[in-house]
Order: C-alpha cells, then structure tokens, then sequence
DNA sequence: ATGGCTCCATACTGGAGA
C-alpha cells in the first residue's frame, strides 16, 4: 500500500502536473493539501477518469484539502480537526481507507512572528497534538500526513542560520513537532533515511531548486502499528522540475499489506 | 537584508505563501 502526499498549491492551475504524476506513479492513497478551490471547484471528474475516489474540503482562494483512493470511496471521518468552532479555514480532513485512518492536514505557516498568525499556527498545532493522542488511544493503525510547515532539525534546512526566526523552524515550532512525536509516533521519511539530505520544497526564488536550496516541510507520522509495515519512503523529487509545478514535491511511503484486511493478507515469500 | 516567483480574486493590483 503506498501513500503519497502533495502539497498542489493550487489543485486546478497545478491539475496537468497532478495528473501526470497520478498516471505515473499510481500511489493508493493521495493526500492534497492547498487546493485553492471552493468546494464546488473541485476537479471530480478529471480526478476519478484517473482512477481515484475523492473526499475534500474546499475553501475560496486558499487552504483546502482533499484525500484520494484507488480502493473504494474513502470513508470520511471529520474535516474538521477538533477543538476551536471559530476555526474556518479548510486544513484537516480524515477518513479510513480500508484498516488505515488517514489524516491529512495542512498546518498553518505562522509568518510574520512573531504575531497573530504565529500564535494561530501554535495553537492550530496543539489542537492537533491533542487530536493526535487520541487517535494513538485508539489502537488504529494510523497515519499523520501533509504540510507541516516544519522543517524538524537543522538537517531539514539547506540554511539553517537563516531561518532561525522564521515561523517554520522557531524553536516553539520545531518543539511542537517534537511534542507531537514524543507521544510515540515515527517519522518515516527519518525512520528509513536518518542521515540523508532530504527536502519536500524549494520556493520559486533565485533558483532555488537548481541550487537545491530546500526545506523538509512535508511529513509522515506514522502510530506504531504503521510504523512496523513500513517498508519504503521518498520523495518525487523530479516532478518539482516539471513545467508549472507546485513549490512542493509529492512525498510517499510503502506499507507492506494492502491496507484491507491484515488478517488475510497473503504471505510475503 | 532584500527581493525574487506564482497562485487566486474579479483585476490591471493585492494578499498569501515559506
């Protein structure tokens, strides 16, 4: 079972790309965040002649999210993340996809900080740090995936002395992530690649990805469950070189099993 | 340190992104 995530920035101007991607790598589940589209805006039809099923939750102009399955209609389970009826931007939705509950999230950037919107991205993350312990108290097999807008280590950074002050790697910020994980969830792409240079971004100034000047804001957390079938993870690096491409790359992880039925999984010789 | 690029909105410019 693999599952991919992708930040699109912006799910129709970014649709030939997506769609060139899907055909190319076939990912089971697809994770979308920065849709850019109101709900009604949504490319259904171009989505499901590629194969997939979709649930998403739109939002005018910015935000929105959306998860996509090769397997059957995802079975939605909010698309809100808990704990603040003020909240209204689109950045949480959740479903099971087959013995699999996926989280897709699109966590606030948080710049200029410090500031209003620095305070909104701390909050937004310890309402997902709440949710997040539940969803480990349930004993499903989990996983925690999208835009973070956290580069984790100085590893994850290709400067890391200038973004210091950015809302993306402000201490408060990286010891959220790490709160996060302490309650016992994996980093996959670290978990397999603990040493590698390894980014999800490269914005579109000076050259930024000729020069690989990037930034591993896009992550996999996986419950311990998932943590024990994963078996591969990467980044498709290349398809940010694409024409019209998103600022980020697809990211993506191999659990071993289909995801439909761990009991009657077939042997692996 | 700054500005560089690209999206969307209802538009010939501005906000947001990271």
């Amino acid at each position: 079972m693999k599952i991919a995530t992708y930040n699109v920035n912006g799910v129709n101007g970014r649709l030939p790309v997506l769609l060139r991607w899907l055909k190319e790598t076939t990912p089971d589940v697809v994770c979308l965040q920065e849709l850019k589209a109101p709900q009604e805006k949504f490319p259904e039809a171009a989505i499901q002649d590629a194969g997939y099923h979709a649930i998403w939750h739109g939002q005018k102009s910015w935000n929105g999210v959306a998860i996509l399955s090769r397997s059957g209609q995802p079975k939605e389970v909010r698309r809100v993340l808990p704990g603040d009826p003020e909240d209204s931007h689109s950045r949480y939705i959740e479903a099971m996809i087959g013995d699999v509950l996926v989280g897709c999230l699109y966590l606030p950037n948080g710049n200029p900080a410090p500031g209003p919107k620095f305070d909104y991205k701390l909050r937004w993350f310890e309402r997902l740090t709440l949710h997040a312990k539940e969803v480990l108290a349930s004993g499903i097999p989990a996983v925690l995936t999208g835009d973070y807008n956290v580069m984790p280590t100085e590893k994850d950074v290709y400067k890391p002395e200038r973004w210091v002050e950015d809302a993306l790697f402000r201490p408060e910020t990286r010891a959220a992530f790490k709160t996060l994980t302490a309650q016992g969830w994996t980093d996959a792409i670290r978990k397999l690649h603990p040493d590698e240079t390894i980014y999800t971004f490269w914005d579109y100034f000076r050259n930024a990805y000729g020069r690989n000047a990037g930034l591993r804001i896009d992550h996999f957390l996986l419950s311990p469950q998932l943590a024990s079938r994963l078996k591969a993870a990467g980044v498709d690096r290349e398809v940010r070189g694409w024409e019209k491409s998103s600022d980020h790359a697809p990211v993506w992880i191999e659990l071993t099993g289909t995801g439909r039925n761990p009991l009657i999984s077939p042997p692996s010789h």
